[in-house]
DNA sequence: AATTAAAGATTACATTTGTAAACTAAAATT
DNA sequence: AATTTTAGTTTACAAATGTAATCTTTAATT
């Protein structure tokens, strides 16, 4: 029952590159971080241990140096990621808040169809109003 | 040109309380999560402490007794936080995580349409695909 | 073989966050 | 007026986070 924690801000930029090549050295994710990010090598190497720790990545010796994979995969930790976001803000409103999510990301062509799905299915059963949820039931006010 | 510092979870926990309440005494505060969170009463106090020095929340003297309001509106705060999330991760899966959140978030009829006027828009001009940006361009290998 | 370079491991250290106790001043009660 | 309660302020302290330097071991070069 390998727990995971939840990863950092700076901890995804080492992530994101790893999910991306599939596999990766140190020295790889280093180079591109040096480059994007200014950190030092050193401080890659940190994240790069505290995401062993986290069980985030798992690592096969080759020669002395190890390639590192992720143990999750990218969409479910972005779906994690959004999901607890979500939870933690008012139920109310999230829908306006998706509004403009959806007005100032990029989507593809497929994106707006599988939206397009998923929001005839949803209709079908969608209540008139969410309630709001900030406040514990019966001291809501009105 | 005071600068908004990110909130953090707990300190979100009351900003949601006082948005709901519109404004609130550290008292009403402190009643409510200490029943939802079980958090003492101090804990509650150097939360508000925080928020006001963040500009997040100000205060109005009535008697010796402060009366709370937020400085930022709720859906704006919670724009700002989903933005900078999916800021931060890969804007070629973006779109299957608004997928999975719509699917699994609760919606109203009225969400539902918004959200389909703006994919509607949205449509017309979407490319086919969307680029991965986990890695800095030119070294995106293929 | 000796020297240098590279990869990983250990240690460092300031700031932020979660969680709270202690202190102080004003207000309410006795 | 004296005492108790309350609201706000200050201090506390461990864990997490951002950022890195240093040390150690192994591999590559001279």
């Amino acid at each position: 029952m390998t727990e995971e924690l939840p990863i950092t801000t700076s901890e995804w930029e080492v992530m994101r590159i790893i999910w991306t090549l599939g596999e990766a050295t140190s020295n790889d994710v280093i180079q591109l971080l040096v480059k994007k990010r200014q950190w030092k090598a050193s401080t890659v190497k940190t994240l790069i241990g505290r995401l062993m720790q986290k069980n985030m990545l798992t690592a096969q010796k080759n020669g002395h140096t190890n390639l590192y994979q992720c143990t999750v995969s990218e969409k479910h930790a972005m779906e994690k990621e959004a999901t607890r976001l979500f939870k933690n803000m008012c139920a109310m409103k999230n829908g306006q808040v998706l509004v403009q999510l959806i007005n100032e990301l990029q989507l593809s062509q497929t994106d707006i169809q599988n939206l397009q799905s998923v929001l005839v299915e949803k209709q079908k059963t969608a209540p008139e109003m969410v309630a709001c949820n900030c406040i514990p039931k019966e001291e809501v006010e009105q």
